[in-house]
DNA sequence: CTGAATCCCATGGGATACTG
DNA sequence: CAGTATCCCATGGGATTCAG
């Protein structure tokens, strides 16, 4: 359990992921497709997935030079550990939403249940 | 998406949705049941989680004095997905290790299949 | 285009001590 | 017991620059 989230816990990798679906994708089509992330974090986030077998790497050797990444199965599997979560966060940050709203008005104490507020979705 | 990361990216988050099960804990409980976890970041883990729902403080006012942390529904729904990931990790920490341990010693470049390395158990 | 390297600062978070 | 407050350092990570 420790070992997935020093993994998991940070949200590059997550965003790595999530992002790479079943296509392979290039570093630069990663870098503009994941709003924030930095070359720097980019890189290290797809070296540390490729040393554990998440994702490969297939360089071609063009002019100018190209480099794809995908998911291997082992990656895909944990992609789809990983979209229960994105779904989980789609149909319930509103409730999330409005009760971090009427706890933040209210104060401390009285937020109890906002119309339904922590009953999930799904 | 990237809502749901700035929640569950904080490894302490998950690790006190994944502890508190169906039952209720008090912070001294949750103190030892976590591993590593120190008073400052269970106590503000706590509060993130009670600001967005996700679970109820109950303080009894008795000597000495027991507080109790349980989940709300919508805590318990996204514990369900949590655990999705905590499978995926029971079973594929082992494959990821191999990955790991295969690319490291070969170097890189070579890691192709460790093995079934790279596909995934469950 | 795909990185590697360096600089440097913000913050996450541990240790410790104090309070109700 | 259940926190709160303070100190303080390690690291995460952005910006920038250089290289293949």
């Amino acid at each position: 359990m420790r070992e997935v989230l020093d993994r998991i816990g940070d949200k590059w990798t997550v965003l790595v992921i999530s992002t790479l679906g079943d296509r392979a994708l290039r570093y630069s089509d990663l870098l503009a497709s994941i709003p924030g992330i930095s070359q720097r974090m980019l890189t290290l986030t797809l070296k540390a997935l490729e040393r554990d077998g998440l994702l490969v790497r297939q360089a071609y050797a063009e002019m100018p030079p190209r480099v794809e990444y995908e998911l291997t199965d082992l990656g895909r599997s944990l992609q789809e550990a990983v979209l229960q979560l994105a779904q989980w966060a789609a149909g319930n940050h509103g409730a999330v939403a409005s009760n971090r709203a009427l706890h933040d008005r209210i104060g401390v104490g009285r937020a109890k249940s906002a119309a339904g507020g922590s009953r999930p979705a799904e």
